[in-house]
Parts: C-alpha cells; sequence; structure tokens
DNA sequence: GAACGAGAGAACATTACGTCA
DNA sequence: AATGACGTAATGTTCTCTCGT
C-alpha cells in the first residue's frame, strides 16, 4: 500500500484554504487555482531535461494519420477538451490563445496515434521515464499551465496537448490526496493529544475537588485552595475570584463575576485556546512530541 | 450597475488498462 | 497461466470564475 516508485515530493503545495486544514506543510508557492504567470515558456529545468528526451519512444509512431480525427474528437468528447477550450471566447481575450497557439495545438498532434482501433476503446499508453521526468519537473515549477505551456511541453515531449493536460490534473489530484493523508494523520495525532490533556485536567480537576472537601484543618496551608473554587460549567476551567495566574493567563480576568468565555481569541466561538494557538504543522507536532 | 448566460478551466469521481507479485 | 492489488492514464461530471450582453 502507498508505495512510490517515484519521490511526489510532498513540498508541493496545496492551498491549505480550500480544505480548511491547517497546513502541516510549508505554505504552498502556488495555490492551486493560481494561474501560472510564467514569462519563460519553459522553465531552464526542463530546458535541462531536454537532453534526456532523445530517442523518446511515447507509446506510437510517428506520422500525420488522424490528425483531423483527433481535431474533432478533442473537440467533441470531452467539454474540457483542449481544442474546445481554445475555440472559445478565451482564445480571442487570451493573448496566449491566438492563432498561433491553435496552429500549435494542431501540429502538436501530429506522430500521435492513439486509439488507432477507435471504436471507442482506449488505449492507455504508458508514459516513458523521460517524458514523466519533464512533466515532473514542469509542475515542480508550476503545477498548472497555460496553453501555450501546454502545447509546447506536449510538441517537446512528443505528446497531445490533452494528455499533457491529463497529467497535470492527475499530479494535481495526487498531490492533493497525499497532503489530505498528511494532515489527516497530523489531525490524528492532534486528536490524541488534546484528548490525552483532557484526560490530564479531569484529574486535575478531580483532584482538586477532592481538596475542596477536605476541611482546612486537615489541609496543609501549601495545598490550600483558593477561598472559593468554581468551575466554569462550559469550558470547565477552574476559577478563582483571587488567584488568577495560573487559570487565566491570558484571559481579561478569570473571576466569576466577569467570567467571560473565548475572550482569549476574539471572534473565535468555542475554539480550543490550544488548537487555536498552536502553530499548526506536523513540525511543530514532530518538536513538541 | 445588476442579472444572466456562455465558455473555459480546474477539481473531483470514476473507469479502464498495464504492471507486478 | 491466472489472479488480485496497485498505479495511473483517460473520461465524464460538477463547480467556479470571467466576460459579454
Amino acid at each position: 500500500m502507498m508505495m512510490e516508485k517515484v519521490d511526489l515530493g510532498l513540498s508541493l503545495g496545496l492551498n491549505s484554504s480550500q480544505n480548511h486544514l491547517p497546513s502541516s506543510t510549508p505554505s504552498p508557492s502556488f495555490p492551486l487555482h493560481q494561474k501560472p504567470q510564467w514569462t519563460n515558456l519553459l522553465s531552464p529545468s526542463v530546458e535541462e531535461a531536454r537532453p534526456i528526451l532523445k530517442g523518446i519512444d511515447v507509446n506510437r509512431k510517428p506520422g500525420v494519420e488522424r490528425v483531423l480525427e483527433e481535431e474533432e474528437e478533442e473537440g467533441a468528447s470531452s467539454p474540457d477538451s483542449t481544442l474546445s477550450s481554445l475555440s472559445g471566447k478565451r482564445s480571442e481575450r487570451d493573448p496566449f490563445c491566438n492563432t498561433e497557439v491553435h496552429q500549435l495545438e494542431r501540429t502538436s498532434s501530429k506522430g500521435v496515434s492513439d486509439e488507432e482501433d477507435g471504436e471507442g476503446s482506449r488505449k492507455k499508453l504508458r508514459l516513458s521515464k523521460e517524458q514523466s521526468a519533464v512533466l515532473e519537473e514542469c509542475f515542480k515549477e508550476h503545477n498548472t499551465l497555460n496553453p501555450k505551456q501546454k502545447i509546447a511541453l506536449a510538441k517537446q515531449l512528443n505528446l497531445r496537448p490533452r494528455q499533457v493536460e491529463v497529467w497535470f490534473q492527475n499530479r494535481r489530484a495526487r498531490t492533493k490526496l497525499k497532503q489530505t493523508e498528511v494532515d489527516c494523520e497530523y489531525l490524528k495525532r492532534w486528536c490524541e493529544r488534546l484528548t490525552e490533556e483532557n484526560r490530564r485536567l479531569q484529574k486535575e480537576v478531580a483532584e482538586l475537588r477532592a481538596l475542596k472537601l477536605l476541611s482546612p484543618m486537615q489541609m496543609p496551608v501549601s495545598m490550600m485552595p483558593p477561598t472559593t473554587l468554581t468551575m466554569c460549567p462550559s469550558c470547565q476551567r477552574v476559577i478563582s475570584p483571587s488567584n488568577s495566574s495560573t487559570t487565566a493567563t491570558a484571559a481579561t480576568s478569570s473571576s466569576p463575576a466577569n467570567h467571560q468565555h473565548h475572550h482569549l481569541f476574539p471572534g473565535v466561538a468555542h475554539s480550543n485556546p490550544t488548537w487555536a494557538m498552536a502553530p499548526f504543522g506536523a513540525a511543530y507536532l514532530n518538536q513538541s512530541s
């Protein structure tokens, strides 16, 4: 399970604001929805990777056959297909989506000849290691592609733009899945910690209650409780009218008269103070455990 | 300027194929 | 050789955003 042949580089950013989870990874360098602002069509790293593309196989035989068919197919089979996306309004306003790009897209389909047997059968073509490596490099740079980048990359790898698009989609999904797993694990551990903390506090409360029951004569002075010891029914904190140093360090006051809930974190109703103050992240958890 | 529809792209869910133990 | 698990390419659907009217 979860065996990985390739390190997915899970530092890759997920937009943590999307899943509303405390991100356990460094803040993403590029949120998923963020449109990449590539100034260069291809990153230097990709250019560096170009030599390894020698003799790229690409699961297909070169040729121009089926180019026309593919155009039709791409334009109709999927609503988000590249060609259809280029033919709409967006192509008119997007500087990347001009005729040149369209042309590129068309020509980049050359040499691609999947689904030769047609009849709706879909052939799954495995990408070569070289292709995957280049795609990975690009993904590290930006996890989304604009049409021009997509076409250029497809051309470079001798793939259809749609394939590049799909690869990026699937790659984003894999990244998110991994991140979710990490977040889940983190929350699990955090929950365990809170449970343990709760247990400890309950025990403490029980002890304090026991102390309260003892008569003052039986109790050493050092163990004398505050004159009145009450517990807030909501947050279960021990409230002392005279001594607020231990139970309400960050609170304005914890005396019963003006004890207010959640004054520690204005605007955060019923949030756990510990949770709210915690610097989220697996690093923190690891560090503090 | 608000409302509405269309187009595009990304996310998401699912299917299907290739590989390997 | 058969088979099930797994990874992943590919497909279909839904959601969100932007733009034009």
